[in-house]
DNA sequence: CAGATTATGTCAGCCCCTGACATTCGGCAA
DNA sequence: TTGCCGAATGTCAGGGGCTGACATAATCTG
């Protein structure tokens, strides 16, 4: 029952079938919960949102929420959830010939544009998940909950990297090291998206992704001056 | 009043005189209340360790306790921001004629290694520092509270790399960049050292450090492989 | 030694989150 | 259909983080 992502993929998982009545209802109430706290979030702020706010808003009682989220800061966090995992599939797809880095920025881009243009998944629109990023900048709880979330993906992309290359990541630092360059990467890329003012769509998104990364080498270079 | 962290220069600042019996008092049992903190979250965990019990042993109310700290993650991260003060004033005194990414490498390692020899503050000594870096990475609400603390420390770091080298940043995205991948890589690096079962002293952390900076021209290098 | 400032204590209260127990509802087979 | 089992929900009580308001006690200033 534990708020597990779903998967994007809709054929059957293992032994199971069609799923019942009891988890179609599940999904529902769980997607009605995000849904509703984007809202008031996005209305009031995620602090002066309440957790009995957000449930009551959905007719089910606070104890029922904390049993779908283990606290505030993932129901709002849900929603990116979607994106990161759409990435981690892009990248565990991607040609062997790639280098690394040519694959992670590849997998990123993907990743953008195609939940820019599908609507990939439920109440996890890419709208909202530009409308969410935003709001997870200006809030510093959320914010270091997402940054700790963005390191546990690390972990992954340190996995599916060491994997693909055919390598122990206990034994070469190199995928742990190019994971944390990435992912530091694509945090300041967001961060400069979320001061624009005029925040564009997700292909002002993956503008800004690019041209961080387009930097990479120069500012690793010698001197810069001007 | 507000929990600022204390210069390490003793020499008169401003306008300020000798700093009067209120100010010591202050001083002291904010040093008292950190260092309460440190040991019961040593002892008992951050968890299961409540601000009242803090408070408590340094016979103040807890009323008082958040009068010095924001929440109770602040207390626990106050050590940590003694040696990242250290961090930004070693890379502000660093050569012009450094690379920046070798003045944030030469910083990183004199700042651990001062911190090392020399008992530069109060409570912040070295031990604290090393032990609280262990408990910040085994408890999430922690982690999460640090890496966000990172994260504007950064922003220091992007302000002190564009002076130095004499560039807008909101035109030039290179100190940004590099202040991130820096940043990542320390963090990749406490994380490795903070794994360790035999956690080595502040050496062993430098070395652990330049290990990883060594493997940054690598891991951003075309393919890889065994 | 007042009188102005400032730190501290006390109290009440909101909100996040959890364990325990009762109840209701969906799944399933006789 | 009926009846049972397990899962989801509701209700309740309570701990703990954190804040505003106000009173008290300490320091500082002249």
């Amino acid at each position: 029952m534990a708020a597990h992502t779903p998967r994007t993929t809709d054929a059957p998982e293992g032994p199971g079938r069609a799923p019942g009545l009891r988890e179609r209802k599940k999904q529902q109430t769980r997607y009605a919960l995000i849904q509703a706290a984007h809202l008031l979030f996005l209305r009031q702020g995620f602090a002066h949102t309440t957790v009995d706010e957000i449930a009551s808003a959905v007719d089910v009682s606070q104890r029922t929420f904390f049993r779908y989220f283990a606290n505030k800061d993932e129901v709002a966090l849900a929603v990116m959830a979607v994106a990161e995992d759409y990435f981690i599939e892009c990248l565990r797809r991607r040609p062997a010939e790639e280098t690394p880095l040519q694959a992670l920025r590849a997998s990123i881009v993907k990743a953008w544009r195609d939940l820019g243009s599908a609507e990939i998944s439920g109440p996890g629109s890419i709208g909202s998940a530009l409308e969410l990023l935003r709001i997870i900048e200006e809030t510093p709880p959320l914010l270091a909950a997402h940054l700790r979330r963005v390191t546990e993906q690390e972990r992954l992309v340190v996995q599916v990297l060491a994997e693909r290359e055919g390598l122990d990541p206990a034994e070469d630092l190199r995928p742990v090291v190019l994971a944390a360059v990435f992912g530091s990467l694509v945090r300041a890329a967001h961060l400069s998206w979320s001061a624009e003012q005029e925040p564009a769509g997700p292909e002002g998104m993956v503008a800004v992704i690019e041209r961080h990364f387009d930097q990479l080498g120069p500012a690793l270079a010698g001197h810069w001056h001007a």
